[in-house]
DNA sequence: GAATATTTGCAACAATGTTGCAAATATATT
DNA sequence: AATATATTTGCAACATTGTTGCAAATATTC
């Protein structure tokens, strides 16, 4: 069994898991996903599949990953919103991101900090916390 | 002196400091951003300024309004892009937000916790940080 | 393999953001 | 305080991004 038809198989269960179709739009995103070292935004599936989907077909699919919790986005003072893979802590109904996100001025990454928790935060009297997003910027590893 | 006279004395100063020539929409922009309770996004100023002004020119204006320090972005997870006030201790060169943002899950308003800092986050071996934004959403004082 | 359910792609549209340029306004100069 | 200079604004035109309805295509179920 060939790595490519292994990565296949993967997908194809956690789209199953998920109780989705497995399409071939589908299937070729998820493996976007798991072969990039990063987040992935809109545009960026129009560059690596060559258009070979319609932008329609990928914001559904984009949604749809976030509703069942396949996917977590990640905020950007830019107009855009990245993306990346959920770890399996996640769920459709209990979906936070309990690590931290980096983003990298030099390479312009944005990746996920597994190992980095993010804090807790005291809030002022009066405020109950449900969910915290860190995004620290900065230089990664590679770039330094 | 009525306040409204002072609100626009300090306003001009503002923008002189800031070096920028004091117009209408750059003082009646400043004066939506002092009065709000929250941070605005760009929707907002044609909604509350009646469409007054060219959404070209407001576009042009926060970006100015960005690269002199006097407003700050926030990063979100919706397409949206929202600004709010800085407080003095930012300038055009040395522009950080050292203060937590909360989103309100219920009446969706952005607000700075300038009283809560941003805290120290331990990154793994290898990246350097050069600013951490911190956004926590759940319920605000006035929606609890 | 046929019936059913789901997903896709197209067309058409809506919203958001950008650029060049002439007219309008603000500041500087005398 | 009138003019010269610099800056800002608004318009037009365009580019990009995101949304919706619907028929055709594909996947799942029986």
């Amino acid at each position: 069994m060939t790595t490519k038809q292994h990565l296949t198989e993967r997908i194809g269960n956690l789209l199953k898991e998920s109780k989705l179709s497995v399409t071939e739009t589908r299937t070729k995103i998820l493996e976007l996903f798991m072969k990039s070292s990063g987040a992935l935004e809109h545009s960026d599936f129009e560059k690596l599949t060559g258009k070979s989907f319609d932008r329609v077909t990928v914001y559904r699919t984009l949604q749809t990953f976030l509703d069942k919790g396949i996917i977590h986005s990640i905020p950007t003072t830019d107009t855009s919103i990245r993306y990346a893979l959920c770890k399996s802590e996640c769920s459709e109904h209990d979906h936070h991101d309990h690590h931290v996100h980096f983003k990298c001025e030099e390479c312009g990454n944005t990746i996920c900090l597994d190992e980095t928790d993010v804090p807790q935060i005291q809030l002022p009297k009066g405020y109950a916390a449900h969910n915290v997003e860190v995004i620290v910027s900065g230089v990664c590893k590679s770039c330094k």
